[in-house]
DNA sequence: TGCGAATTCGGGAACGGTTTCGGGAACGGT
DNA sequence: ACCGTTCCCGAAACCGTTCCCGAATTCGCA
């Protein structure tokens, strides 16, 4: 049974005024007498009285809440970045409903309906590996709804962006393997479909080839942003006739599952095959040897988008252009990228 | 500029009915003809309306809304008991609000302070290690919000409740550690205000007379569930002049920084250390060598505290007496504690 | 034919706030 | 004495929906 909250009428009738003195006299009206005023203060204390956001809302058709969908909260990444996104909206008032897409687009379609429906003021998301249509953030910005996306952005829809240098996160990923002596690297690149994995294939393209090294379409696999990927396309590079001394993967989760692999069949990290990968996870410095890793500022990133968000949902009026900030990467150098420079 | 989302009485307006109509059309009430549903539904599907929910909650003062606090949702061990929740919420037609407590007392009572004004229908929380004091609770209660603990549980707030054997998952951690001939084992307990610490604490102590073994005070040190706290324990318990052999972690996040300092002082596990973690995060797998872990079923953890709590909120009248739900641990034998029985 | 009972629908209150409008009283100035 | 301000405050509309209460029309049956 849910018990009666105190209104502001209830207010009004143990002082015997109007409910419109008691609400203009909680919020500090001119137009109220200091004494009026010090009275239903003190009984809204006493009574401990706090408005019905409902109420609000209603009247307003604003809710003060913030959704954001991710592809997985599990992932340290993505939590460290809703961290960011909390830390900037609380700070202006407001609340974050999150959603997971867990990787499917029916999931994302859903998901972005029920923020429709919530009427949320604004969306922050990173898009589902399996998302090829974008309509639906179309939908929901021509509902008023402002989207801005961050980490996997979409390329067709105008909004807000905010990303990191992926292209060039990979470019200095694959030369320092490179630099390390590896003449044969492997890229095992995330689902086409997102921006940043073709991004980070692009890095690792244009590294080989700026240093005269041809491109070999047996060395470049595909696979989703998780473990189990990682291992299998590991077992399949490792099985080449010319198999890989060096590796390069789109995500330290792919990277893991890699890491697993070469440990399982024997593989020496880095001396037979260097390892990097992209994210820098907390975790990956625990693995034995530590993972070598491009590192996302992932909470700023959060703490930006948000930020872009609610400058979108409160200036009314003014829309101003939309803009793609991208922020800067930095390749994490560790034992499992190490090789020991034989030939210099 | 948020637009106007379409009305019920928008659509009285365009087929000249009164909204009173329309409303008991949209709901399939008997006491309106077929026809006139007819025609207002197939409008309603056309404008492609759907009911704000918010006026619903106003009108019903339910929001349809579950909160849930957790110290921390980057812990997989939450992330994945949210998934559970979630599970259970969505098919039910709610949607749950994420908190984080960042075991933080004052963060975890502004959080409650939030859920109450938000309304929210119920809440699921895991207490965050700083907290003594569990008024903020009772106080939910009283306000008619009801709440279920999980993990780790409120003793004093008489409420539904769903854990693991805390206690038979340490005395087993702990008896494993003794029967692969580990002399001297250390405990490194968790925050004392927390139950779930108390009770390992107690199975390791159990565990211990029970075999016949002495307590030695300096070998049980207590730290805050995260890496640095174990890693920084682990450095004063291999300072001990009687260092041990044997290590029970109350956490894998414990053990994760108990494992790292092993590895920079040198010691080899299991041989020097064997060495126990509880949760089973998937990343203790990972480690090398992989990590012994007392393993909880946080999804179905998840889910069994939705369907309590939302059991007590639509069960209106009828407060069926409070239980706690005991779910088994199962201890997961993997290499960090395989130290090779040389004496049998 | 007349009358009670269905059937079908509209009016308005209610949920808890804010806000526009207007009005009474006090006051000051001429 | 009269009028214009200013100061305080109340009445009512409004946000979107449900639901109670009538009410009009039709229908069935005696």
């Amino acid at each position: 049974m849910r018990k009666a909250s105190i209104t502001i009428k209830e207010i009004a009738r143990q002082l015997d005024v109007s409910k419109s003195t008691v609400s203009r006299a909680l919020r500090d009206s001119s137009e109220i007498s200091e004494e009026t005023k010090k009275r239903v203060i003190e009984l809204a204390e006493s009574l401990n009285y706090s408005p019905n956001p409902i109420a609000l809302s209603l009247l307003r058709n604003r809710t003060q809440t913030l959704g954001i969908i991710v592809p997985d909260i599990a992932n340290p990444f993505f939590s460290t970045a809703i961290g960011g996104v909390e830390d900037i909206a609380y700070s202006r008032g407001y609340h974050t409903m999150i959603y997971q897409s867990h990787e499917s687009y029916e999931r994302e379609l859903a998901d972005t309906r029920h923020i429709a429906m919530r009427r949320v003021d604004g969306l922050i998301v990173s898009i589902s590996s399996q998302t090829e249509n974008h309509d639906h953030f179309i939908e929901l910005q021509e509902q008023g709804i402002p989207v801005v996306f961050f980490d996997r952005v979409s390329e067709s829809t105008p909004s807000h962006k905010v990303r990191v240098d992926d292209y060039k996160g990979a470019f200095e990923a694959t030369e320092h393997l490179i630099s390390r002596g590896c003449k044969n690297i492997a890229h095992i690149a995330g689902p086409a479909n997102l921006s940043i994995s073709r991004n980070r294939l692009r890095g690792y393209q244009d590294a080989l080839t700026q240093h005269g090294i041809e491109l070999r379409d047996e060395w470049v696999v595909s696979s989703e942003y998780n473990q189990a990927g990682g291992t299998e396309r590991a077992y399949q590079l490792m099985a080449l006739r010319n198999r890989p001394d060096g590796i390069f993967a789109a995500s330290d989760r792919i990277a893991i599952g890699v890491h697993w692999a070469l440990r399982q069949l024997g593989y020496r990290m880095p001396d037979d095959v260097a390892l990097v990968g992209f994210s820098d996870l907390s975790i990956s410095s625990l693995l034995d040897p530590p993972l070598s890793s491009v590192a996302q500022p992932s909470f700023e990133m959060g703490q930006l988008a948000a930020t872009l968000l609610l400058d979108l949902i409160e200036s009314k009026g003014t829309p101003a252009a939309f803009e793609t900030r991208v922020l800067t990467s930095n390749l994490i150098i560790r034992k499992s990228s190490m090789k020991d420079l034989v030939g210099n």
